[in-house]
DNA sequence: AACGAGTGCGGTGATTGGCTAAGAA
DNA sequence: TTCTTAGCCAATCACCGCACTCGTT
């Protein structure tokens, strides 16, 4: 055991495109720790694989709820209303705040510059 | 306790943001792509994957935060794997990730208080 | 109902999880099947592009094993240009005096 | 009109391994 | 105590963001 000598194509897309760059991962979780912590490699590559699978929960939810209101394109609102639904409560506040504040600059600024 | 003051913290961290465009750790066209691997899905609207990325910042801060927590209980300074799977076992938010971090991978310490 | 039931694989006790989870849990399992790859904890490759791990490869390192850092390259670089000039001539060596 | 998918281009930070202290066991 | 392993360094290049066009509503 130990040998990945087998490349088998599954999807459509490549393995490591449905995966956060763990680079990117470490520096989220380093934020959350104290400045001597250490982590495992272990630990590192579940963090990746829990952030994959929270993407896919809740957009399979919001996605549903887009089909049954028969519309094509998922909004901030539904990705929203999906946590409310699978219960992450403490997340709401922030990300409505988050979200109201995106749209604000946007309706700023349409184009990136002055 | 800690993580109510947590969640105090970010929700002024947001309050007090105004550069959003520059301020995400994320890559925004990976958040798309994982969301796309789903079928279902069609289309995307553009604040999406923005608001999704303060969403898994959050979710990552939080694992860690709370698997630390476990790390320092078996005085350790290096957190591993089994400390996230005691993380998510005390928080049924977390039962989402039953198939990713099984949980008959706790057999070994075990501690309530 | 407080809580639901969850018919898991490998348990043959039945396994209570968030009763607003519950039905989408079942939903992503049921889509993850389908894709055939991600249901078992993947395998992890020792690394994803052949480019960058020749890249890595063939950089120089120091005697840590870390990659040179900038200054430790124009030290190197200078050894071998002296060592280009003459070897065992008198150098300009900056700072003894 | 308003807004997102698709495409191509240019700029850039994630990827990456040998050594050894740190620390898990 | 023994022995496994995670942090450290930064250059290339795969990929991200952006500007643009085209199709849909």
């Amino acid at each position: 055991d130990g040998d990945d000598g087998g490349q088998h194509m599954g999807e459509d897309g490549r393995e490591h495109d449905r995966y956060l760059p763990i680079a990117n991962i470490i520096r989220i979780m380093k934020k959350s720790l104290p400045h001597n912590a250490k982590v495992a490699r272990d630990a590192k590559d579940t963090v990746q694989d829990c952030v994959s699978e929270f993407i896919s929960f809740i957009t399979s939810e919001a996605s549903e709820r887009c089909l049954q209101e028969k519309r094509k394109t998922i909004n901030g609102d539904d990705i929203i209303a999906a946590m409310i639904t699978l219960g992450f409560d403490n997340y709401i506040e922030p990300l409505k705040a988050y979200l109201s504040k995106y749209r604000e600059s946007e309706k700023k600024e349409p184009n990136g510059g002055s | 306790n800690n993580l109510n003051l947590f969640w105090q913290k970010q929700l002024k961290e947001v309050k007090k943001l105004d550069d959003f465009k520059t301020g995400h750790e994320l890559p925004l066209a990976r958040i798309k792509k994982i969301m796309k691997s789903d079928d279902e899905v069609n289309k995307i609207s553009a604040e999406v994957p923005f608001l999704f990325s303060k969403a898994c910042e959050l979710f990552i801060l939080e694992i860690t935060l709370r698997s630390w927590v476990h790390t320092e209980m078996n005085k350790r300074r290096t957190l591993q794997r089994t400390d996230i799977s005691n993380a998510l076992s005390r928080s049924d938010t977390f039962d989402f990730l039953i198939d990713i971090v099984p949980r008959d991978e706790i057999r070994q310490t075990k501690k309530f208080y | 109902a407080a809580a639901a039931v969850a018919a898991y694989q490998k348990q043959e006790e039945p396994l209570y999880v968030n009763a607003k989870q519950y039905q989408r849990i079942l939903k992503r399992r049921a889509a993850r099947a389908k894709t055939e790859s991600e249901n078992k904890i993947r395998k992890r490759k020792p690394y994803q592009h052949e480019s960058r791990h020749q890249h890595a490869l063939r950089r120089q390192r120091g005697n840590g094993g870390r990659f040179l850092t900038a200054k430790e390259k124009e030290e190197l670089e200078k050894k071998e240009k002296d060592a280009a000039n003459g070897i065992g001539s008198p150098t300009n060596d900056s700072g003894s005096g």
